[in-house]
DNA sequence: CAACTTCGATACGAGAGCGTTTCAGTGAAA
DNA sequence: TTTCACTGAAACGCTCTCGTATCGAAGTTG
């Protein structure tokens, strides 16, 4: 269920039909794009009146960044002792969620609406940084025990890892899997000068 | 120019039309997306009437499919014996591209609409994989001399060169630099067991 | 139960983009 | 110079979406 910790205050009916609208938009973003999204197609998608839409959010716009803000399902940052395997937990998981709904239907379509609504850019940004923010801690953490060299530039190693990924999967168009992360992690961390 | 070789044997006022039909295309690709682009707008900054446009393409779809046909400017693929100096100077080409126009601003679009339009989608994959295969080509070549095991996944590899490129510009939001190309080629290489 | 809120449905006028048609003017070609 | 294909501009009817308003029905609260 989409819902915010405050709903909960809320007359059930509100409540309900929030979840629904969110999960509509959910929904209709994969499908037609954000662009080509209409709140009517939402409300239909909802079950529900287009007026109960515009009664609880005030434009498309906002819609969509609370929806996404409801989304955030935070990543676990294993911390095993072995950082090569912490690194292939990670990146296996984003391999499977860039694979599957409804980030696969999402992420090109966010990527570009962000390029015009800097709002959306905003949201984007603070949600992409929280899925980085594991793989930085392994990271770190490697850097810190010496299984790294303290001169590795940690932002790019993250974008070495988390890069392709995304790229396999809206670039080339090919579901990266478990075989694919391992060998991406092992090559990098390699490459890094991981011992 | 954004010129067809065909364009060559027509009536001179076609062939003018056209280019300045193709380049409006591209500025408002850029500007407004592939889903807002209107024909009305494309035929305003092209300084041309709505009719001129239907009268050399039958829809958006084809209209862009063609002008996306002109832009290929083919990559060059160097040989000069040192296989890291040849991927970093298509590497540093590739950060360079896409930090400025007009793939900048054509990426996001253009991937997020090929999902819902395989025609689309179809050029684009032919055009991804002529960017990709002078890559292909100096990891092939450093196989075989020797330089890399054997046993490297071409295909993989190349992500691992043009994935972070790709991430990092539409990601992070932040145009790769050519220190960000030099230290990514000099990583990668190092991670496929490069000598 | 009674008072109140939210509900889904429906209709509305306004505005935008669609793809087509018409028409007078201009530039190319013979 | 004459012919004619192509042009930009404008107006067309149509569909879709917008955001608002209104309705009786149904659910919530006290």
């Amino acid at each position: 269920m989409l819902t915010k910790p405050a709903d909960a205050d809320l007359d059930p009916r509100v409540a309900r039909s929030r979840a629904k609208i969110r999960a509509a938009v959910v929904d209709r973003l994969c499908t037609d794009g954000y662009e080509a999204m209409a709140m009517e197609a939402i409300a239909e998608a909802a079950g529900v009146g287009k007026a109960t839409v515009y009664r609880h959010w005030s434009s498309k716009a906002e819609l969509t960044v609370d929806t996404l803000s409801c989304l955030k399902d935070p990543p676990v940052a294993p911390d095993t002792g072995d950082s090569v395997h912490d690194l292939q937990v990670i990146i296996r998981h984003m391999c499977t969620a860039m694979s599957s709904q409804p980030w696969s239907g999402l992420f090109p379509t966010l990527i570009d609406a962000a390029m015009r609504d800097p709002d959306l850019a905003a949201h984007l940004e603070r949600f992409r940084d929280g899925r980085r923010a594991p793989i930085v801690a392994v990271l770190t953490r490697a850097i810190d025990r010496g299984e790294l060299p303290a001169d590795v530039d940690v932002q790019q190693a993250v974008d070495q890892l988390a890069g392709p990924v995304f790229y396999r999967r809206f670039v080339m168009a090919a579901p990266p899997d478990e075989a694919y992360a391992e060998r991406l992690v092992a090559a990098v961390w390699r490459g890094l000068g991981g011992s």
